[in-house]
DNA sequence: GCCTGTGAAGACGTTCACAGCA
DNA sequence: TGCTGTGAACGTCTTCACAGGC
């Protein structure tokens, strides 16, 4: 492998990949072709095979790639071969039920902090047993719990003001549910759930094939 | 304009154009340039000039385009320009969190129906006053209160079945919040809202920026 | 003059086809 | 033989640059 610039596209399928092996691993299977897999994950068998050459040679010649290597080489890739602490801002129902949702931690991701502004609500525990805490305490307590990731759940008009904050205190990546775009310096990165515009992209499909 | 295939991509930022022209109208702007817009959308002139050229002739040459004439037809292309009713299948953390949501609404979106098999939640009802239905009644209810989408919030191992009941209802859009891929036949399109996907993404990208 | 609409060029990502190796 | 690794071909999307029209 040469050094090439790796597609965004490209990351996003490892995820894809690794999730699809994890449930070969988990039915006992121990080697499987770039074939198989594709099928599997929904891809094009050379696509595996290029994105995974992007880091490295993983694959045996004539017999296809070893499940749990594979596992382990694509854990690395991603960085997922160590605890990434996140924090929440936002505590409102989306905010709540995404501290609750079991999935993030099989992966690695653990909520560490969790903020509102809303006196009511400073204080009180989440059913983790995580306490909530007001904003303005968020400084000191992202530098002192090792905060890697912000998640951003606030009104879409808070959003901004949230990401800056979280830019001075030196956080590289946001997660960003709020449904605008979020303008941030090349230091860090945000990636964008927003549900509302796959809505509006199955409304556009929907009402196009049906025409 | 003539006929082409639209990019997918197209789709998407005619979403992002339309919440940026919503603002603007608010804040009282009558006319905007491709330049301003693609500012404030963080995207390129040409590319907002494109895609809207794909579905014909909207602004007006040496001026710019009416934000309110442009609202108007990018909710035409996407087809906003009428209710879209939503079906929630697994009332859990995340799910329940969808429904009280406030900001599907606000686009035409509504839940007209909530599913489990938790026989403990069945005819509790939700927040919003939408009781919860055993996913048995499903069928029926779908086909009575013209269900457009599904939105699919249960555990990973049951999502495939949940699609597959879909399908056989003649559903044609899937919004699926479940970390796997669903197969579906052409007639549906799904949308897939991946958190851990994301994080990972950001995983990555903090690791290697690192290094 | 100014900004849209658009063919052409360029950048990017995917797929093909086959060489290379177990 | 069988399947990976990879240069080359292909297709798609984006950006440029300018013609066209208010």
């Amino acid at each position: 492998m040469k050094f090439a610039k790796i597609p965004l596209a490209t990351i996003n399928r490892l995820s894809i990949y690794l999730r699809n092996l994890d449930e070969l691993l988990a039915n006992g299977i121990d080697v499987i072709s770039s074939e198989r897999l594709a099928k599997q994950c929904g891809v094009n068998p050379a696509q595996i095979r290029k994105d995974l050459a992007y880091f490295g040679e993983f694959g045996v010649r004539g017999v296809g790639y070893r499940v749990k290597d594979l596992i382990t080489q694509i854990r690395d890739i991603l960085g997922l071969n160590r605890r990434w602490n996140l924090a929440l801002f936002g505590v409102g129902n989306l905010g709540s039920a995404l501290v609750r949702h079991g999935n993030f931690m099989k992966h690695g991701y653990q909520f560490v902090a969790a903020f509102d502004v809303d006196p009511k609500k400073i204080g009180k525990r989440l059913a983790s047993g995580l306490a909530i805490e007001h904003v303005d305490r968020f400084e000191e307590i992202v530098k002192e719990r090792q905060v890697d990731i912000g998640v951003i759940a606030v009104p879409p008009g808070s959003a901004q003001g949230v990401a800056n904050q979280l830019i001075l205190a030196g956080i590289n990546g946001i997660l960003n549910f709020s449904p605008v775009q979020i303008q941030v310096p090349d230091c860090c990165r945000v990636e964008n759930v927003d549900f509302s515009i796959k809505l509006d992209n199955l409304a556009y499909h929907i009402s196009s094939s049906a025409t």
